[in-house]
DNA sequence: GGCCTTGTTGAATCTCCAA
DNA sequence: ATTGGAGATTCAACAAGGC
């Protein structure tokens, strides 16, 4: 948060948000449960700090489970910014089947904008579409057509703990949907402001794709991991890695 | 709204509301705020009264666009009943794709209980497993084992035009979600709350399976329409229909 | 390579017990 | 009485490994 402060104002294209969701997850040996209440007014704290940071015609997305977007949204976003768009992370899971109601199975995304005149990269994002084979479908291909738009939601496995992608981290995110999300708002050599880093996957995909970026980590374990992921991954060091230990 | 007040408190097993969405309509600016929060008011107040004449084990489903049941949970629903879970019916779309942002194609159920207690049929909803090759879940196959528990996401189409379920009126939702819905929190002989019983698809649903039902449309075509379409697919006149034009 | 089998584990949920 | 947090429970999905 500090660090966030520090940042100059419209000084970022794009925001991905993934904070803890306060669910009482260990995260290597610490817990950071608060009372919802208190949850909430951090969580509004934060993206305050997040709209002031963001340029005017950027992006910003922030993730969590649907309670809490929608606290955020209804006391703070739709207070100050007209074009809110909510989307949906759905995924498969094998865990929490309760008998009196329907497993838990997406995560909610609010994507903030500050204006109508946002940038935004259609072209860059294009999905396969769904039947290809259909002839109208085939006509847009030949004429150039890259695929559908995405909806506004999307589906992507979760980070299996037996998956290659999988670190020591507790809760990473598909690296395919931040890409989507980085790719949809911003161009090669924008800057993206990731908050919590965790295990920097999701600086491994600004890296890929030549976005430079800040993050902000607490947790020293993780800033290691994802120093070392970046090195070894022999990831120019021309992008500026920021850490509040 | 009339006919809701007039309902005796607890009486009801489970309610579905698909409201007016109150979109469409261009304010400007101000008017459009207001606009706004005068829906949500009704909305609110609508609510209310589902949630009295709610049975203490019943089960709510209210459906509407993202922001509209956010505002819906954090300005009311949260303060006073302490199990919610959102629900998000996604579906394929070929309409509205914004150059700025992701389409929307989905929309938020909110599952709104009384207490933990609420009566919930798993059993009947169960939905097909992934891997049914797998050896383990062919022993839960063979065990009596109908399915796994569906998702807090649920994918079906969107009534076509062209489709044969398809009626005059503007937005029907599918058949099937409505059948999953009902089927979880209601036994036969249970009684169903339609709120804006529509084109009558969802009374269709109730007499098919055989829950009793409760409904009110405004629209005296509509009402006409529901009342043929029980007429012709000879359904037992045992079932209640209150209509208020 | 595909197909079958099995290992592994959970941002899930439930159940206690303590404060 | 309520709340809340730690620990136990559960089970189906993914990945990997073997044939």
């Amino acid at each position: 948060m500090d660090l966030l402060k520090d940042l100059p104002a419209k000084s970022v294209d794009m925001i991905f948000g993934d904070p803890d969701y306060n669910v009482g997850i260990n995260y290597n040996g610490k817990t950071y449960t608060k009372k919802f209440n208190d949850y909430i007014d951090w969580y509004i704290d934060l993206a305050t700090e997040c709209m002031r940071v963001l340029k005017d015609r950027g992006n910003a997305f922030m993730m969590n489970y649907p309670k809490q977007n929608s606290h955020l949204r209804v006391k703070y976003l739709d207070e100050h910014f007209p074009h809110i768009s909510e989307y949906v992370w759905v995924y498969n899971t094998n865990v929490g089947h309760s008998p009196r109601r329907f497993t838990t199975a997406h995560r909610s995304i609010l994507h903030i904008r500050k204006s109508k005149e946002n940038k935004f990269y259609k072209k860059q994002v294009a999905q396969p579409y769904k039947n290809p084979t259909d002839k109208r479908i085939q006509q847009n291909l030949k004429n150039g057509s890259l695929g559908r738009m995405p909806y506004s939601w999307m589906e992507y496995n979760l980070v299996k703990n037996v998956s290659k992608e999988k670190t020591m981290h507790a809760c990473q995110i598909p690296q395919q949907l931040f890409e989507l999300l980085l790719k949809s708002s911003t161009k090669k050599g924008d800057t993206c402001l990731v908050l919590f880093g965790g295990s920097g996957s999701e600086i491994e995909v600004c890296a890929k794709l030549e976005r430079n970026f800040i993050t902000a980590e607490l947790h020293p374990t993780y800033i290691e991991l994802m120093k070392s992921r970046l090195e070894n991954g022999a990831i120019p060091s021309k992008y500026k890695l920021k850490a509040k230990a």
